[in-house]
RNA sequence: GCUCCCAUCGUCUAGCCCGGUCUAGGACAUCGCCUUUUCACGGCGGUAACAGGGGUUCGAAUCCCCUUGGGAGUACCA
């Protein structure tokens, strides 16, 4: 095992996002190229949004993907615990140290004082920073204001020097000083903010790479003052572009389809979607587009971030679902359509050997699973209606004769107790009709096409007419 | 406002770090042809991009600067 710690820190407010998915995966995918540890950390210190609800749902998510991990709430290791909400008194602990090494102060300020002085930094265009109001104040009367009572901030005291991340995704970004004030580490109600005890957390648990969006490259800056009061070295950071919506925008619940649970609730094969995630901001060293997790692992640079943000296109990730359910073997296949089938329907009744045989002959038609309902709907729907072309067909004086013809043997069959055309009788049919009936070419086929399935277009017919019932074939032939 | 980030086909991207091999490659989408007496699959081919302007250089998608455009952050949210 390698010295390679990295993590993963959802806050359990929503459904895990396919961004959020995204960032875990390429966590994943870091660890296992190394031979790191993977973290899962639950960082629920938002007492007012944080559900355990969500938790688990994310937790159930990140398992769907597929994405595993090392440590966290459910496998403890040797850092944890591993839920923020259970790691207050750590928080605690350390902001005293820092208030004792004169490294944060107690701040008494209330909202609305707070209030005022960022308006009034608005007005004056400067930057709305705290004024290190209670930066000054003694320590008697600090202890006065604690004994009484009066609720309290911790905020930590901002270092005034230039800053440079050593980010391998955007190369060096350098804050000029000045950018924050002293801010907030611990709230009046006893919680941290997210700042402190992400930057604390990373440190106590020996995280080497930080990989997360790009949205927290600001807040590297205040993290990075953490590290430097703790006398730490900060790890390596990797901030990535973030996924967006048609409109160029952050991608947001307004976008559509945004949570993973959305994507498993429409029938998504959960390793195409990851396939496609992966591909959304990264490239395979080879240009490989289809790859499992596996693979990815194997050939996972971290150098190969794309800068610029991704759009998510819907289009692509189905049509790589589609790559993937081609793949599958037909047990599987015919699981997963199984459960996308409506209970009652006349598919259920069907042989095992039947669904393999529809699974395999339309998986070449469909991208998602459920999608292959019309057409199983098709096979069992017995009063056809025919569209203009074919009605056409009918008109044909050759139609008739095969119609007769066709009556006539599936009505033996019927007779007989069959249930469904043998492939070789069916062909039977088509040769009887040429020889005995002089009908061929396109009069032939078209005919026995629509005739049969009341369409001119459909899958190959010796493999869809074998398929279908015989009761429904019968239904549609003698069908006036 | 301030700070920071980004900029190659419609979309995801390769190439950029280490200038010439780039008349810019791949994938999705799209169009056409072939195949299939239908549809789809498949095969083949086409349309389509270095944001603009300046430099540096014999030579720039690649290096530098500016402009423009987009994005993010600026909380007792994470």
């Amino acid at each position: 095992m390698s010295g390679v710690r990295v993590r993963f820190a959802p806050s359990p407010t929503g459904y895990l996002h396919i961004g959020g998915a995204r960032t875990a995966v390429y966590n994943y995918l870091y660890s296992k190229a190394t031979g790191g540890t993977f973290v899962l950390r639950i960082e629920d210190t938002d007492q007012e949004r944080s559900l355990r609800e969500y938790e688990d749902k994310l937790l159930s998510d990140l398992e769907w993907l597929g994405i595993t991990y090392d440590e966290g709430p459910s496998r403890p290791g040797e850092f944890g615990p591993y839920r923020q909400s259970e790691r207050l008194e750590i928080y605690k602990e350390y902001a005293q140290k820092l208030v004792d090494e004169n490294k944060a102060y107690y701040c008494f300020c209330t909202d609305e004082e707070l209030e005022e002085k960022r308006n009034l930094a608005k007005e004056q265009k400067a930057a709305p920073v705290y004024d290190g109001t209670c930066r000054s104040l003694g320590k008697d009367e600090v202890a006065k204001k604690l004994a009484a009572k009066i609720p309290a901030t911790i905020r930590f005291k901002a270092y005034e020097k230039d800053y440079t991340i050593h980010d391998t995704v955007r190369g060096e970004v350098t804050y000029p000083k000045g950018m924050v004030g002293d801010f907030v580490i611990m709230r009046s109600n006893g919680f941290p903010v997210f700042n402190y005890c992400c930057a604390l957390d990373d440190i106590l648990m020996k995280i080497t790479n930080v990989i997360r969006g790009e949205d927290h490259l600001g807040n590297t800056l205040r993290q990075l003052m953490i590290y430097d009061a703790f006398n730490v070295k900060p790890p390596t950071f990797s901030h990535l572009s973030l996924l967006v919506g048609e409109d160029r925008q952050k991608l947001s619940k307004r976008h559509g389809s945004t949570s993973v649970a959305n994507y498993r609730d429409d029938h998504y094969y959960a390793p195409a979607l990851i396939n496609y995630l992966i591909l959304l901001g990264w490239s395979h060293p080879e240009e490989k587009d289809i790859f499992s997790l596996e693979e990815a692992s194997r050939g996972f640079n971290i150098n190969r971030f794309s800068k610029s943000p991704a759009l998510f296109d819907f289009e692509k990730c189905k049509w790589m679902n589609g790559e993937y359910l081609k793949k599958l073997d037909v047990e599987k296949l015919v699981g997963m359509i199984d459960l996308t089938i409506p209970k009652d329907h006349l598919y259920h009744e069907q042989s095992m050997r039947w669904k393999q045989e529809v699974a395999t002959l339309y998986v070449e038609k469909i991208n998602k699973v459920d999608e292959i309902l019309p057409y199983l709907d098709l096979l069992f729907s017995s009063n056809t209606e025919f569209d203009g072309p074919a009605k056409e067909v009918l008109a044909w004086e050759t139609t008739p004769k095969i119609k007769k013809f066709l009556k006539g043997e599936i009505e033996a069959l019927t007779i007989k107790g069959e249930k469904f055309v043998k492939a070789e009788e069916f062909e039977g049919w088509g040769n009887f009709i040429k020889k005995e009936l002089g009908i061929k070419g396109k009069n032939l086929f078209m005919g026995m096409r629509v005739l049969l399935t009341g369409s001119v277009e459909g899958s190959e017919l010796k493999s869809v007419i074998p398929l279908t019932p015989l009761e429904i074939l019968y239904k549609r032939v003698y069908q006036e």
